[in-house]
DNA sequence: ATCGTCGATATGTCTGACATATTAACGACG
DNA sequence: CGTCGTTAATATGTCAGACATATCGACGAT
């Protein structure tokens, strides 16, 4: 019997007021209004500038700081602040929500797989072509440690070198893209069943791949990194 | 002068006790401890639960609600719900987050542009791939509609030939990349800055991509699509 | 059988108070 | 004169209780 009720109009439904000061809030930091630390009216001046009371203002900026909005401190020098947001908060943010929508089976390992291989091989390419000293320094770095560790502590340090091979690329956007998917991937793969053999191939596909890019064959890195997640994908399919 | 006080060690600092409550509660819900559709103990409960006020609880609620991880309906069948998220509004919160990187100029347009350059022509390859007749008709329908409607109501839905095209390939993942990244670029470019013309053009783009796609020609739709956004570079990049 | 009303129950909001963390300013002491 | 505790001010964190309001099931009148 929703029929009579459901189907005609979308009434104006009044928001509560904590969501209304939300999107305020939200919409003057987003916008540039509010440059990144600049302090907000105190949780008592917001209560009169938007006419409600304090519970309302402290929920709304509930809300903002659990998106990373702002920070929020106490003592006399305290209050909310304009949050600095960096990359890599935010992509460990996201690996959490990427993971939840796996697990509500709204999204699948195939789709975390096939982005990852449409990403990270042109990443990879532009890592070559933009590598400098440090960068190949660090990703040198992380096949050392991998090789001297034993299996078991150096297996998420194998991760360690794609994260790392995106980070080259200087793109803070890639690195957010691709450490969320990695890291789900991650959490996904029961090392247990990958024979050891296979970490032996895996560094050898990074040793090949960090040839590519130290010599800024960036046709070169992009093939070799396609062909090794290509390899990788197996490892994984069997999962739900 | 932070070197006094920063670096010694990290305190256990006792946190607040609505972070508390969020993170308990969280772990629960991720965990899989609760379905989605679980309706969690009203706030009254919870208080006794955790033994705290109602205001704790409430603030913790709002924490995993602006996460996206519960619904809250008033009522006597109200409550609080484990909700079920779906890729449409972790990309939105994305996109809002975005906007703050670009703002704290810890993510520059240019990176914006570069991961769109990276990602939509692959994908417009897929879409090409995988389209079925609704997928097709839903495609047609943007192009449709921009025709029709003036260019300052049309300027939102070029975007949403975008939008519909990625969402072609079935791959949330690629939807929750790409959405946000156009939701940014969108509120950057000024439109009153392009010239009209511009606009069929755009237009015509539009019209020679689906048509590749809707041939089901993956080759095309990819080289078409990464023109069609090299083109479109211009009207950026001179902003900050 | 249908429609309107009422009541139960949940969240939404308000008020006012106290607890606690943090820092700046001050003053005593070496 | 500088250094180190102490204190006071101010902000957020928490509590308690009350009332407002949305929602829906159930009852009762028509």
């Amino acid at each position: 019997m929703k029929d009579e009720t459901a189907p005609r109009l979308r009434v104006q439904r009044v928001q509560a007021a904590y969501v209304q000061i939300a999107n305020q809030l939200r919409e003057q930091i987003i916008g540039g209004a509010l440059a990144t630390g600049t302090r907000l009216p105190s949780e008592a001046e917001l209560c009169t500038l938007f006419g409600v009371s304090r519970s309302t203002v402290r929920e709304a900026l509930r809300v903002l700081a659990s998106q990373q909005l702002i920070d929020t401190t106490r003592g006399v020098a305290g209050g909310s602040f304009v949050a600095a947001p960096d990359a890599g908060t935010v992509a460990e943010n996201l690996g959490g929500t990427l993971g939840l929508l796996v697990n509500a089976n709204n999204l699948s390992v195939d789709n975390l797989i096939e982005a990852r291989l449409m990403i990270e091989p042109p990443a990879a390419r532009l890592a070559a072509e933009r590598a400098g000293e440090t960068g190949l320094a660090s990703l040198r770095r992380t096949m050392e440690e991998t090789a001297q560790l034993d299996p078991d502590t150096g297996f998420t340090l194998h991760w360690d070198f794609h994260t790392t091979l995106v980070s080259i690329t200087g793109n803070p956007l890639l690195q957010l893209m691709c450490q969320p998917v990695n890291a789900v991937l991650r959490s996904r793969l029961h090392r247990e069943r990958v024979a050891p053999h296979r970490w032996a191939e895996i560094d050898a596909d990074h040793e090949r791949i960090y040839d590519a890019v130290s010599a800024g064959d960036g046709e070169t890195a992009e093939r070799l990194t396609h062909e090794h997640l290509t390899a990788l994908r197996p490892l994984y399919e069997r999962m739900a």
